[in-house]
DNA sequence: TTTTGTGAAGCGCTTCACAGCT
DNA sequence: AGCTGTGAAGCGCTTCACAAAA
């Protein structure tokens, strides 16, 4: 694939592409364009995506039983090994290949299988407290769909994942859109 | 509020955070810090968040119906008017605040309310044709959570939600702070 | 000849430093 | 005294232009 061609892919300039793959060092030959495989694995050594790491779901609702129903996690390197859930009723009824849980049992379950990464998807009401169990439990970084701007120490990562933010930019594309008329 | 004070919370610099409320043209005064309502509404303005915007929920199966109960939409200035499912049955047996209408109501429903964006959450199979019906229907801008890059049309904004992402901006983080031990 | 890789220039965001306002 | 607003400098990403490679 050449740089003009990851241009129209991506809409980034086929000067950026060329400079920033560049810097990841793996030698592509001049002439031919990049191969996708090669150039794949050379973005994750470069961002360190080169190894899997183990995740859990915390709150099994209706957007958490959702992401435990994807089934796209394991081919890009992320293991989705359990779920947990307040209601240890929910935890039985749902049928689900991964492992589930009652509350109680997720600084045991984390510590001991590993886990790194928490997709959290409870009320905004207990994120908070939710988080703080999971820091107890040590986990690394915390995906967070609730409403809630989480306190987290440092040395702890926070993805936050909020649908009005994205309405926010697709709004103000539109309105920079229209007023050239 | 002080630009310290915003540094502290946003985590950008207040010297950026000066300069860019600057640009916003609102007339704050020197010496006390910027009061919250009037910088929100100066953010708004520039941004073009200053009007309401109609918006519709395609495909309700278990993020669309997480969406649907959630409440925070109006007090950001989106109002959630219509859900849209291809089971009959599954609009007739939900039950919803919002209205909910089968497929084949999509285009009529959208042009009828005057709908601008649409939360694409259908299964990844069949996203492109649920958005050529979006675009037929006129819809301006999506948001979309299936996980599949959409074809559209010049004109027509898409904004991308994928679990996936999140997870390897979180694992990057985590591999870059390793590697300083 | 086509396409990459890269010095050099361009450009914009960030930071510094401080005048000016309250 | 404290904080904002802004020229000026700094810094890094982007783009240009072209030599080197296939």
């Amino acid at each position: 694939m050449t740089s003009a061609e990851l241009e129209s892919v991506t809409g980034c300039s086929s000067h950026t592409i060329r400079r920033d793959i560049s810097y990841l060092g793996g030698d592509f030959s001049s002439g031919a364009g990049y191969g996708v495989a090669a150039l794949r694995k050379a973005i994750e050594t470069a961002l360190g995506l080169d190894r899997r790491r183990k995740c859990c779901i915390v709150g099994l609702g209706r957007l958490g039983s959702a992401l435990l129903n994807f089934s796209g996690f394991a081919e890009e390197g992320f293991d989705l090994v359990a779920g947990f859930d307040a209601s240890v009723n929910r935890v039985e009824i749902l049928s689900s290949t991964v492992p589930l849980y009652p509350n109680y049992k997720l600084s045991e379950v984390i510590g001991r299988l590993g886990i790194e990464i928490a997709l959290l998807c409870v009320p905004a009401a207990v994120a908070q407290t939710a988080t703080e169990k999971l820091i107890n439990a040590r986990i690394k970084g915390i995906v967070n769909f609730a409403p809630t701007a989480l306190v987290v120490p440092a040395g702890i990562s926070v993805q936050d994942v909020y649908v009005v933010d994205e309405l926010r930019a697709l709004a103000a594309k539109l309105s920079s859109a229209e007023s050239l008329q």
